[in-house]
DNA sequence: GCCAACGTTGGC
DNA sequence: GCCAACGTTGGC
């Protein structure tokens, strides 16, 4: 299967590029749309290349770069009575929530703005960029991604190697 | 905090 | 199976 590329989308309250710089690798769980869940059940493979995308930002925008680590597998949090995410309709038989886990790739020095993303030549036909947007895990191209990840890269000050915690 | 856009629910 | 009402998302 050749290698796809996603877009995932958090919110800063809920998670960061940082806090996935952190932590190395995340579980992503708690989606609950149908659509999204069908991309994480049967679409995503490890290895896949992910935009990691903070909604509901200042600005909102892509501010890193991460891979998939482990394929969909079931969403346990939708078991459990006390989560938030519980869903008393997802049977651990037979679930009907899926997560994945996915590995920091890269942080870029500044946040790639929604913005920006509507204005960039090649970027015109992402979902993110179309207005009502609000599918959490969408599909992009690979030269999407490789144009963003450029954006990415040349948000790093010149010569400024980024400082070793 | 506002509100448009969207997905889901539920009455019929 | 239609569609109005509702809840949520997410940009601004």
């Amino acid at each position: 299967m050749a290698k796809r590329y996603w877009l995932l989308k958090c919110e800063p309250e809920a998670y960061t590029i940082d806090d996935l710089e952190r932590d190395g690798v995340a579980s992503w769980e708690g989606v609950r749309n149908y659509q999204a869940r069908n991309f994480l059940r049967d679409d995503m493979s490890v290895g896949d290349g992910v935009l990691f995308y903070a909604s509901n930002a200042e600005p909102s925008g892509v501010t890193g770069l991460a891979e998939i680590a482990r394929a969909g597998y079931p969403d346990t949090f939708a078991f459990d009575p006390k989560h938030k995410y519980f869903d008393a309709g997802s049977d651990p038989a037979n679930p009907t929530w899926y997560m994945v886990d996915i590995r920091f790739a890269g942080k870029f020095d500044e946040v790639i703005p929604l913005s920006t993303l509507k204005a960039t030549a090649g970027l015109e036909s992402m979902l993110v960029a179309q207005k009502g947007s609000r599918l959490s895990v969408q599909p992009v191209t690979k030269a999407e991604y490789e144009i963003v990840a450029k954006l990415g890269r040349g948000t790093r000050r010149a010569g400024a190697a980024r400082a070793k915690k």
